[in-house]
DNA sequence: CGGTGCCTTGATTTTCATCAACACCTGTGG
DNA sequence: CCACAGGTGTTGATGAAAATCAAGGCACCG
């Protein structure tokens, strides 16, 4: 069995202000995964027993509603800590987690967590500081939905994936994961009809350029000021 | 000057680990005050440099929009942490904090934060308990403002702010704290007429009483059923 | 007793969900 | 290799929900 690289680790924020030695004893406690498009990391309601790290890809985070609906609370991109139910002081995962597009992750057992924020500087006011600023976001949200209209809010769905995830080609800012007008429409609070009318909208204006599951944002800038930046 | 009565923080979640000595040392750090209604605590976006705890009275935790609007994030309940910015490893609070009530708080300097996390047993867990559930309601918040209809969501809020402060009437139970119809209206992401058209016509039904400013649930069940329990 | 804040109600308009139909792409299994 | 199914995307027509526009009334405070 071939020993992870520590430079997987070095460098992020949770890790960053530990020794060579400290990340190798991190390291071998993990456990390395694959997973395909689409797959579940761990379901809403689960018992936490373990917490992750996101190396590649991206991650959806799924609530379903009672009556079935599924909405997407936000995106996790690579490097972050994801399940860390802990930190909430709970001892069940509070939302789905769904393979964006493939994923590799590390995972420890929950049981090294309080060790880890124990003896490890950093890794607690790190995770903290992420779990703030999830939380930040979801105010976000809240706001953009209880204020704004739904192409606003589109448009700011757009823009923030293409910050998440963004890959500059020479056409413009493509959103790194796939992505349906039914994903976009359960993170807007909206339908696919009226974001497939949108998107149609803004292809007719060059604004952004869409294949089936890839979008890419042709003119930034356009789509700020239709997401409502001063009015 | 008078010291504080010790009962005030015994059994209350943070502090319920704790001795009497223990308690008595962090009663003498905090700093008692009375705020009067409608006063603001601490700005969104000022520097956190103090710590809170809520002894008596409602908070209603408020964030702005760029174009002025405002949003209810949540109502916080007597005994509840409130401004633990160091949570989130921020060193700015996250939102405005108001006074929807008469107001009694006890707070700390932030720089006792780590020493009380560090030092005192189930101090760190409970608020990162606290932390969880609030990022929990936030959640359901922005479920609800993405699948659920103006009545629904009106509903909901009446029954999340009669579960949170409710007094039990001979008329039925009382939400706790003064409320406007523009108050509900920020909370549920509609307009005050929209709010008061649905209290009138609830009110016809006998399902709520309401005078100015305040609002009293006549008949709880009916309004569950309308919330939208399976429908 | 005047002013401000809170509340109500009607009329009109806009936005967006819903209903409906169809086109296309991709992978699968006969 | 083709047929077909299931997931994805488009677009038009219609209607309902809720915002906006508008006006006024009532209660509480100084």
């Amino acid at each position: 069995m071939n020993k992870l690289d520590e430079s997987l680790l070095t460098g992020l924020p949770p890790f960053s202000r530990l020794d060579r030695k400290q990340i190798r004893t991190i390291l071998d406690a993990a456990t390395p995964k694959r997973h395909d498009e689409g797959a579940t990391v761990f379901a809403a309601g689960a018992d936490a027993d373990r917490f992750f790290l996101l190396l590649d890809g991206f991650i959806r985070v799924i609530r379903a509603t009672p009556d079935g609906e599924q909405i997407v609370a936000l995106h996790i991109s690579p490097g972050q800590l994801f399940g860390i139910a802990q930190a909430l002081g709970r001892t069940t995962y509070p939302a789905t987690a769904v393979a964006a597009s493939e994923l590799l992750t590390l995972s420890w057992p929950t049981k090294l967590w309080s060790s880890y924020t124990a003896e490890y500087d950093g890794f607690a006011t790190e995770t903290y500081r992420t779990v703030g600023e999830r939380m930040g976001e979801i105010h976000a949200r809240v706001e953009e939905l209880a204020t704004q209209a739904v192409e606003k809010r589109v448009a700011s769905a757009l823009l923030r994936m293409a910050n998440q995830s963004g890959r500059r080609t020479d056409e413009g800012v493509e959103i790194g994961f796939p992505v349906t007008r039914a994903n976009i429409a359960e993170m807007t609070g909206t339908t696919l009809h009226t974001v497939s009318r949108l998107l149609s909208g803004w292809e007719r204006d060059g604004i952004v350029a869409s294949t089936r599951r890839h979008v890419v944002i042709t003119k930034p800038h356009q789509l700020v000021l239709l997401s409502g930046v001063s009015g």
